[in-house]
DNA sequence: TGTACATCAGTGAACGCGCGTTCACTGATGTAC
DNA sequence: TGTACATCAGTGAACGCGCGTTCACTGATGTAC
């Protein structure tokens, strides 16, 4: 726990390094343990500490569910690069989506806590979905006469699918690939093809 | 606040009345607002007194998560009572069990800290929707192939359903009635007869 | 019928804990003259 | 080149709070003789 101060003008460094000890806590402890002095704590650092970057803990936590929904949308975007049709990229999509929240089920949980300005993010990443199914819908691959509302349905359902296996985990569910592959063929009316 | 002791023989009675009381407390301040001093405090009795009732906290959440199973249990398969065919019942309880969730989110949140114990209960209400599907196949209904999987990942659908509309009420959501009878439709294959 | 006693259903005070937040401070580093 | 000073990045002690839990107790009620 030795740490040396920064040298001036270095003082934002401990905002990032407060940012990523907050995300190491929200791992290990889930969200209830993400407190200010666990955070600082974790950090090495002093509770009034924290103040210089941070006007206080939901300022924080806060920074915590952008930084996360950003990530959510980086890397389902990765996900479908490269992939031809738009049923293979949905597909791929829903996946990533699922897997994510399973992996990190604390972060996924927090963009869950609703604060406003997470909904234009929650916006864009519902767009995306609407985007390919309405693709799907053109090119012949869904019957979807409705994108927005099969997006909305599948996001929603997607969300259950993380939700009910993190909260069981010992129960004998399905494998995970079938489960993403059936719902979203199902909801989004995706032809056998 | 006044509130005469009960009578020797009748120290029962406070069981009830604390666990109402942390009905009532889960409902108005959700799962974190329940400790053992507020349920104490809306039961008009101090907190040394719940220890008469309660080894501890934990030990009271756990009879507040299996009375709710159960509620759900009973409500769920009230709401298919009377109805004639298999398909007509699976949607009815599929909506039951989504309003259900809507009305009670607290309750509904607790019901997934999993506990054990409550798996023989949750693995009750999977089988009922088992039964429904499967006489759906029968019937001629619904195409379903594999009604245990068909019911997990509609139950787990539906679960995100209760999930996303609580975290995001402001959203444009479609009308209730339509997500799950859409989503129940599309996941367990009921022809449209 | 009266009285001593046991039991029951709680009370009231106290404990140690971690929390968010405040305040005055310290010590290193850059800047002005 | 030297020195006084301002600033920056944090520290350390303290606050009041609600929490779970413990302990000895109190006062009403039933029971035994």
């Amino acid at each position: 726990m030795t740490r040396t101060q920064n040298t001036r003008g270095q003082g934002e460094r401990l905002r990032g390094e407060l940012v990523d000890a907050a995300f190491g806590v929200l791992d290990e402890q889930g969200p209830a343990g993400v407190t200010l002095r666990a955070v600082a704590r974790a950090a090495g650092v002093t509770a009034p500490a924290v103040y210089r970057h941070f006007a206080d803990l939901p300022a924080l936590l806060a920074e915590l569910r952008r930084d996360t929904f950003a990530q959510v949308i980086q890397v389902t975007a990765a996900a479908e690069d490269g992939l031809p049709s738009p049923a293979a990229r949905l597909l791929a999509r829903a996946r990533a989506y699922v897997e994510l929240g399973l992996a990190r089920p604390a972060r996924y949980a927090l963009i869950f806590t609703h604060v406003p300005g997470s909904d234009a993010l929650a916006g864009a990443a519902l767009d995306k979905m609407v985007e390919l199914i309405a693709a799907c819908a053109a090119d012949g691959s869904s019957a979807s006469a409705d994108p927005r509302t099969d997006a909305v349905h599948l996001l929603a359902a997607l969300h259950g699918v993380i939700g009910a296996r993190l909260s069981a985990p010992g129960f004998g569910w399905p494998p995970l690939d079938r489960t993403v592959t059936e719902i979203t063929t199902r909801l989004t009316l995706l032809r056998a093809s």
